[in-house]
DNA sequence: GCCAACGTTGGC
DNA sequence: GCCAACGTTGGC
């Protein structure tokens, strides 16, 4: 099993609004970036844990966790010429990118905050808080996840 | 709103 | 294929 971070601007979509869809679960659609769909595409896999992490606001951190319950499938989205995720270079019989489904776990009563992760010791080498950290989709270790989701819950 | 750090685009 | 210009991300 693998474990993941994911980003989210909770303006646009956060930790409630997945919790307010039927069986909390939503395609998460919209990643329009190489790296980050590649991990998509290859290495997201059903059953794999990923924390939801809110960027660009108020309180930035991971906000709790969800599991992969499909996935990559072509990101619909990308067809839509109304959306602001149109590529009119894709088309259905060559999608360029693809999304897969979450579903809510747990929210955490509080949102474990970046300042806290940055000034653990034992986390210094996760990506997230490294240089280049902008991929909206960053694999998470074994160790890394076990540590952030003690010190979430804690 | 600022700005640094990236990724992408497009001319050559 | 290089690289400058441009756009985006995301913390602060």
């Amino acid at each position: 099993m693998n474990y993941w971070l994911f980003k989210s601007e909770p303006d646009a979509f956060s930790i409630d609004d997945l919790a307010a869809k039927p069986q909390q679960t939503e395609h998460w659609d919209g990643i329009r970036n190489y790296q980050a769909r590649n991990y998509l595409r290859d290495e997201v896999k059903a059953g794999d844990q990923v924390f939801f992490y809110h960027s660009s606001c108020k309180e930035v951190g991971i906000a709790g966790l969800a599991e992969i319950v499909k996935e990559a499938y072509p990101d619909h989205s990308q067809f839509n010429p109304e959306s602001k995720y149109f590529d009119p270079k894709a088309s259905p019989d060559k999608p360029r990118w693809v999304m897969v489904d979450v579903k809510l776990k747990q929210k955490f009563s509080k949102v474990l905050p970046l300042a806290k992760i940055k000034a653990m010791p034992e986390i210094s080498e996760i990506g997230l808080v490294k240089k280049g950290h902008r991929l909206s989709i960053m694999p998470v270790s074994d160790k890394e996840f076990s540590i952030l989701l003690d010190a979430a819950k804690a």
